[in-house]
DNA sequence: ATAGGTAGCGCG
DNA sequence: AAAGCGCGCTACCTAT
């Protein structure tokens, strides 16, 4: 039997259901390239026809709809219904592309209809001139969208007649693709939800720093006889490295660095108060500039709704902006004693509490299981601790460990992350602040004991070489650019893979249970953030166990995955570890 | 005014 | 030859 296909593009008067964006018009084209466009505006009699047709399209679930990042056109559409329209049949040729071609420059609508079809981008270039600030495709004449819209609507169904074929050779592509609709789905409703911003703290907070701020340029203009330097990078490094005549401890494309790191090592050296006061107000200035942006794109209620973007980084990771909230500064970090703590403008909703499950070291959980070191296999598998080793040879001297223990642990971690991902001696010493040839030394002894690990990147590369890509734990194709990154690849796609199907997993699992009363508001690469219903609390503790077995599912791995769990009641930064680890 | 590049920094 | 990687955002600076 034939499949029964049409692709769907929506015009909207802006990208933000939750500003009162709303659909103006759509249009569609069916397999042998026939397209029509259907304004929801202008004629009343048109508008009739147009959204009874809408409504037609939508009512068939069983024709599946192609379009061209379905998030935004399924979310602007059950908007514009007012009905839930997740179990319709529905294609998107964006994943498709993301999925057969990650590394690709530009996977958008119109860059791949050129490419594929060299379908000119002129009718883009036509409507463009009248969508300057605040107008929009709206306001644009109907003749040229209608032109846009017709071809666009074409794009879409070139893109899928090319696509599809490729997405089903291969069973593996066939559930990804399967998998990654499903977290479309998922992820639309996280948007929707969104997360609460506490507004009185965030501005309390930007007010109060930006008082000391001030107040610290001042101090630091008094000191230096400097006007206006502090925030330029530029004439920091003038006046270090050729006022001052500090030495340069590490360069940049054009010039000295006066990176955090750096200044923090000529700190060491010089004792300059100023390098203090320039960190500082860095950190402060960064702290007050987000807060104001988390400020502005929070809604009427404090919500803010991001943009998740599920597909896209080459890594097939997900990635979050309009804020990005897999970046929200945290507390109590070493490296930056200066930090703002803007998590702690998070805050769960009234009524609500929010539970955050993350997988405790699921890159080198990854990376061991790459590297089939019995060793460390072992370790994981009985609960140990999998950097001990690494400690213990990289700091043979320091033995037996003192009150700093942790510090000589968190620096052997990153070593055993450097290493399997090409990381020489000269790193390593930096890394572990111990000498060069000791570096080297140690790490012979490391290359020893973990043969394997080490020479992923070898093997690895080698098969980048070759093919040009490598695969995941799933058989997700990943192509990477440079060789030495195929390790970083691998890991980084199958963590990313393991927490896609743990929200799709989790999702479902959590609206079949409870309907709306618990929801995933956000993935952050190895974690996610569940909000609870506080009349919910005990039921959600009670389904805890299956949501974590849920997440750690994974039988093609050979070491088992743990979750840790923390609650917040209060903010983002006071979340508290509830129990030890679930598996 | 606007665009693009670079540096720097936050998270994982 | 040597190399950890992936993102998004703000600020500064230069060029158009």
């Amino acid at each position: 039997m034939r499949k029964r296909l049409l692709s769907y593009d929506t015009e909207t008067t802006g990208l933000y259901t939750w500003r009162g964006h709303k659909i103006f018009s759509y249009s569609v084209c069916n397999p042998v390239g026939k397209s029509t466009v259907h304004r929801l505006d202008g004629p009343w009699e048109r508008e009739r026809h147009n959204i009874k047709y809408l409504e037609n399209i939508w009512s068939d679930k069983s024709l599946a709809k192609i379009m061209h990042n379905a998030k935004f056109d399924i979310n602007m559409t059950e908007n514009c219904l007012g009905r839930d329209l997740s179990d319709h049949k529905f294609h998107d040729t964006w994943l498709q592309a993301c999925i057969l071609q990650n590394h690709h420059p530009s996977n958008d609508l119109k860059s791949l209809g050129y490419e594929l079809a060299g379908i000119s981008v002129e009718d883009e270039d036509a409507v463009k001139p009248f969508l300057s600030y605040p107008r929009g495709y709206q306001d644009c004449p109907e003749y040229l969208m209608d032109r846009y819209q017709h071809i666009d609507a074409e794009r879409a169904m070139l893109l899928h007649l090319f696509f599809h074929p490729k997405i089903l050779e291969n069973k593996n592509f066939v559930e990804i693709y399967k998998m990654e609709r499903d977290l479309v789905l998922a992820t639309m409703r996280m948007e929707r939800r969104g997360i609460m911003l506490n507004k009185s703290v965030s501005v309390k907070m930007a007010l109060e720093i930006q008082i000391d701020c001030n107040k610290l340029k001042l101090d630091f203009e008094a000191a230096t006889g400097q006007r206006g330097i502090i925030t330029s990078p530029k004439k920091l490094s003038w006046y270090l490295y050729k006022k001052m005549n500090y030495p340069s401890l590490k360069k940049t494309k054009e010039g000295d660095s006066v990176d955090k790191n750096t200044l923090m090592q000529l700190q060491e050296i010089v004792n300059d108060p100023c390098i203090e006061m320039i960190l500082k107000h860095r950190s402060w200035q960064h702290g007050i500039s987000m807060l104001n942006s988390y400020l502005e794109l929070a809604d009427g209620q404090g919500i803010i709704h991001p943009n998740i973007k599920t597909c896209g980084p080459d890594t097939a990771r997900e990635a979050c902006s309009k804020p990005n909230l897999q970046n929200v500064t945290k507390a109590g970090v070493l490296l930056n004693p200066y930090a703002i703590s803007a998590r702690k403008a998070f805050r769960p909703r009234p009524g609500y509490v929010n539970f955050h499950l993350d997988y405790s070291g699921i890159e080198m959980r990854i990376l061991v299981h790459y590297s089939g070191e019995k060793y460390l296999i072992n370790i994981i598998r009985n609960k140990g601790d999998v950097h001990v080793p690494a400690t213990e040879i990289f700091y043979c001297d320091r033995m037996p460990w003192g009150s700093d223990f942790q510090t000589l642990r968190g620096a052997a971690k990153n070593a055993n992350f450097a290493i399997p991902y090409g990381s020489g001696a000269p790193k390593l010493a930096k890394i572990l602040n111990i000498t060069l040839e000791q570096a080297h030394q140690r790490y012979t002894i490391y290359k020893c004991k973990f043969l394997r690990l080490c020479g992923l990147i070898d093997t690895i590369g080698r098969e980048v070489g070759e093919q040009g890509y490598v695969l995941t734990i799933f058989g997700r194709r990943l192509y990477v650019a440079k060789p030495h990154a195929g390790v970083n690849y691998k890991v980084q796609g199958s963590a990313a893979g393991i927490i896609k199907r743990a929200q799709v997993r989790v999702a479902r699992f959590l609206q079949e249970t409870t309907g709306d009363e618990v929801q995933i508001l956000l993935p952050i690469h190895d974690e996610i953030i569940i909000e609870c219903s506080r009349k919910r609390l005990r039921d959600f503790y009670e389904i805890l166990p299956k949501i974590i077995s849920l997440m750690v599912d994974f039988p093609q791995l050979s070491v088992p995955l743990e979750v840790d769990i923390k609650v917040t009641t209060t903010n983002w930064d006071d979340k508290k570890k509830i129990n030890k680890t679930w598996r």
